[in-house]
DNA sequence: AGGTCGACCTGGCAGC
DNA sequence: TGCTGCCAGGTCGACC
């Protein structure tokens, strides 16, 4: 899915266009991207709903709703939301999947072409397995390099895996893990717990730094990701490993490999990363 | 406990 | 043109 970056800017622009409007009407195209499949109740609760506020967490978007409930969001690999015009009355395709009519005339649109994607509509955020199993927000105060050597000294699994894994820290995914690693020259077959005291820090450093300059940038638009207003994000441009297999290290200029780890793949130089 | 793998889906692209 | 196989910003649950 869209990772930490991307699923920031899908929420800052949500904030910016639906706090304080309140929902029409909703249509739901195909009742899988409705969490527990009952899409009656979730027009039935929807309909009428103000929105109050709008935030992430890890690579969950939480609406809080006036009337005590909650509209969270995991949009996994393909979903995304389209701010504007109906798009299913306008030129858009048959992923669209959900459509709020808001009280000000516009449109939220829930696109989702693989459907792996979820909304939830609950009364209590605990309800939410995702949201009271993930680790710290590598952005936020808790993700100190204290804390990062401490963990990485229990885990003996690779560190390129680990980073992705959502239990450990919250918000990374595939682009943003290879992306740190090569940064910080850290190889991704690397066992935790063998990361020096330098490479701990270097992996720190560049977590926070990769991850606020892609947020400055509204994201990585490889196929699907689009921000709220359409548009592509722009740490395409910064990327140096993800996706390019063959190419040349921006570094050393050996070819950048491509291996799998857990069923992912995993992109590096094995010249630069020891 | 912690790791790995299949399943959930649709669609783009390369190769035959 | 098809067809097949591989690949894709993720996560869960069933296995070892």
């Amino acid at each position: 899915m869209p990772e930490l970056p991307e699923v920031e800017t899908m929420a800052r622009g949500l904030r910016r266009k639906i706090t304080g409007l309140t929902v029409e009407e909703v249509r739901v195209f195909d009742r899988r991207v409705i969490a527990d499949f009952d899409t009656g109740r979730f027009v039935r609760e929807m309909t009428g709903a103000a929105f109050r506020a709008v935030e992430r967490r890890g690579k969950g978007i939480i609406i809080t709703l006036d009337r005590g409930k909650y509209l969270f969001v995991q949009v996994k690999m393909t979903g995304y939301f389209v701010y504007g015009p109906d798009l299913r009355e306008n030129g858009g395709s048959g992923e669209t999947k959900v459509i709020f009519r808001l009280s000000n005339g516009d449109f939220l649109n829930y696109n989702d072409q693989r459907l792996f994607g979820w909304l939830y509509l609950v009364d209590r955020l605990e309800d939410i397995p995702y949201l009271t199993t993930i680790g710290p927000e590598p952005l936020g105060k808790d993700f100190s390099v204290a804390w990062l050597t401490r963990e990485l000294k229990k885990r003996s699994s690779p560190i390129k895996p680990l980073l992705m894994n959502q239990q450990f820290i919250a918000g990374i995914g595939n682009i943003y893990a290879s992306e740190i690693l090569f940064s910080a020259k850290v190889n991704p077959k690397k066992r935790a717990r063998q990361l020096t005291l330098r490479q701990i820090e270097d992996v720190h450093r560049h977590t926070v730094s990769i991850l606020e300059e892609s947020i400055r940038l509204r994201g990585t638009s490889m196929r699907n990701y689009r921000d709220a207003q359409g548009r592509k994000g722009r740490f395409m441009d910064r990327i140096r490993v993800y996706g390019k297999q063959d190419e040349d290290c921006p570094e050393c200029s050996q070819p950048i490999i491509r291996i799998v780890q857990a069923q992912r793949s995993t992109f590096y130089c094995k010249h630069c990363q020891k």
